[in-house]
DNA sequence: TTGTATGCGTTATCAA
DNA sequence: TTGATAACGCATACAA
């Protein structure tokens, strides 16, 4: 099967490149029955334009695009539809890129937006180093999604405030009457919304009253395997256990590692909430599949993954707008946690 | 931030442009010192190729791409880094393409590939239409993959047998005592892996002697939703009980499926498996994790990543390979399946 | 309404 | 080891 161009396609009609080039892309100037003809042997030859070409040659692509790393994170499962529904209501092209565990994503980005001359950027998950001033290479607007981390003054970003509402969660289970809560956190190092909902915990804990006991945060010590999973929920919690601290109940800072806690207590011989509660973070759906059903701090997703492309727009649009939306958290309360008598 | 381009760079180096072309990409014949000049001035000015411009002008791009419908499915979650791995072994360039739930994957291959110069594709969760015709059209070597449907005679596939998977895990169960088994199944005009697994449901009670009967056949009405998700499984289960059919089993043909079938028991006030059991199909990391956990057909999912990456490279390479890689599932036996007295 | 010609930013060929 | 220059496939300004 040979690589057909416009330029055959032009033969073939006996018409001229620009003509075909004009039916291919809807200008009006164009007589209809020519029109016809050459999106007819367009189909007939199975010729499909080069999209380098046409990125090359093109100045305004109407494209954007969503960057996440981690796309097999859960959380951004429900985001993603909201993104193409968004962004091709609005008449644009949408492209999703997956970046990759080594990759830089300002990096990912930055060919990107040359490669495809994209309108505008929505980094997912915020990013995971500080190169800010990389981002300043960026030529288009761009917005940081779910992190509410410090990116610098004027930095655009839709998320939930993970400090507060964090803090709202341990507050909540405070009001249950447990003193002893330990927290399933993420690495040491971490800079991101992993160290705010530590900060938020540790600052419910002494605002309340109650003593912040480093032996009962158990930190994620490899940063080879992922965070904010199921199988780190567990084995923390199976760390937590052997290290025969009490407590009463388990915070984790994510509904995966929240179910991977359960699990765990599961295998010990221990019930939920009976023995222990369990908490967790995001709101995921699984957290109200499963059983018992998780406490949790739901973040509107959908709503947030609108405002992201909405802000993104306003940005390109040039509007003068609010460039940090914070959006609350809905506390859930499941099954997965009781009152202390 | 001006967009620089490599002439630009060869203007401030002071040399052509071949040779910031021939720094960039490595090539041996040239100065080692020059290479040094013209690669700082890139650091400096920040410069970054345009893909696109590259994309057009090279013949070979050592790139591979694997398609995916439905890219929140956590069935591929564990897929995807397999996928990277194992490309970039190999010294190719991998691009993971999300196909839009409207958008012809067949399109996507076609595009991506006069756009990227791809050396092949993985059509990870298989082709939605009977798009055979399209297909030819494709020239370079391609890979089915997770999906045994019948796609004529020489296309490279890798997957496991899903009838007879399914009709193994209905054996099982049967041979647990279960008579009325249930089934929560796909729509009805589904032409994949639902039907497949549908029909090793139908053989198994056929060929035990038990009685297919269509009323304990769920089958997914609207094909707006997502077919195999926990919510689809939980408006099934739920329908299923308000029948007031007899069963004492409940197979989910997708484990998120099943998860969403416990739950609506556990709604209505049932125990699993004590009155119901449940099970499943998949081996998601979740079946395991949820109490109780789910019994289900394992898929090798990293071997089967593995294989259809490593099939797609012996089919580049144009060797002589067996174009079907039929892997076998396990039966995962959970604690949502007990043997009736 | 249509065709011709130019250039987008890069790589590759060729001659130096 | 280098540098001009010709493509790559397309969109578009301009001429017809």
């Amino acid at each position: 099967m040979e690589q057909i161009t416009i330029k055959e396609v032009a033969k073939l009609c006996g018409v001229g490149v620009s003509t075909v080039s004009r039916a291919i892309n809807n200008h009006p100037d164009i007589n209809d029955a020519t029109k016809q003809l050459v999106m007819e042997t367009i189909r007939k030859y199975n010729y499909v334009p080069n999209n380098s070409a046409r990125n090359l040659k093109r100045s305004d692509s109407h494209t954007v695009a969503v960057l996440i790393k981690g796309i097999t994170n859960p959380f951004f499962s429900a985001m993603i539809q909201v993104f193409e529904r968004e962004v091709s209501g609005r008449k644009y092209s949408f492209v999703l890129q997956h970046v990759e565990e080594f990759e830089d994503e300002v990096d990912v980005a930055l060919r990107l937006e040359k490669e495809k001359r994209l309108k505008g950027i929505v980094f997912l998950g915020g990013l995971s180093s500080r190169t800010e001033q990389k981002l300043q290479q960026l030529t288009v607007p761009y917005v940081i999604s779910t992190v509410d981390s410090d990116y610098g003054g004027e930095t655009a970003m839709v998320a939930v405030d993970n400090e507060r509402e964090s803090k709202r969660m341990v507050e909540y289970l405070i009001s249950c009457g447990h003193e002893k809560i330990a927290l399933l956190a993420s690495t040491k190092d971490d800079a991101s919304i992993g160290m705010l909902r530590h900060s938020g915990y540790r600052a419910a804990l002494e605002q309340g009253g109650r003593k912040y006991d480093e032996e009962l945060v158990m930190w994620t010590e490899a940063a080879g395997k992922e965070i904010y999973s199921m199988e780190n929920g567990y084995a923390l919690t199976k760390k937590l256990l052997d290290s025969g601290k009490e407590f009463t109940c388990i915070y984790a800072i994510s509904d995966s590692m929240a179910i991977g806690a359960c699990k765990a207590l599961f295998d010990a011989g221990k019930r939920v909430p009976e023995d222990y509660s369990v908490a967790g973070f995001d709101g995921l759906e699984l957290a109200a599949y499963y059983e018992p059903s998780i406490t949790t701090m739901r973040q509107p997703r959908r709503e947030m993954a609108e405002a992201s492309i909405g802000l993104l727009f306003d940005l390109i649009e040039e509007k003068e707008v609010e460039r940090r939306r914070i959006f609350e958290a809905e506390l859930v309360e499941g099954r997965s946690t009781k009152r202390l008598a």
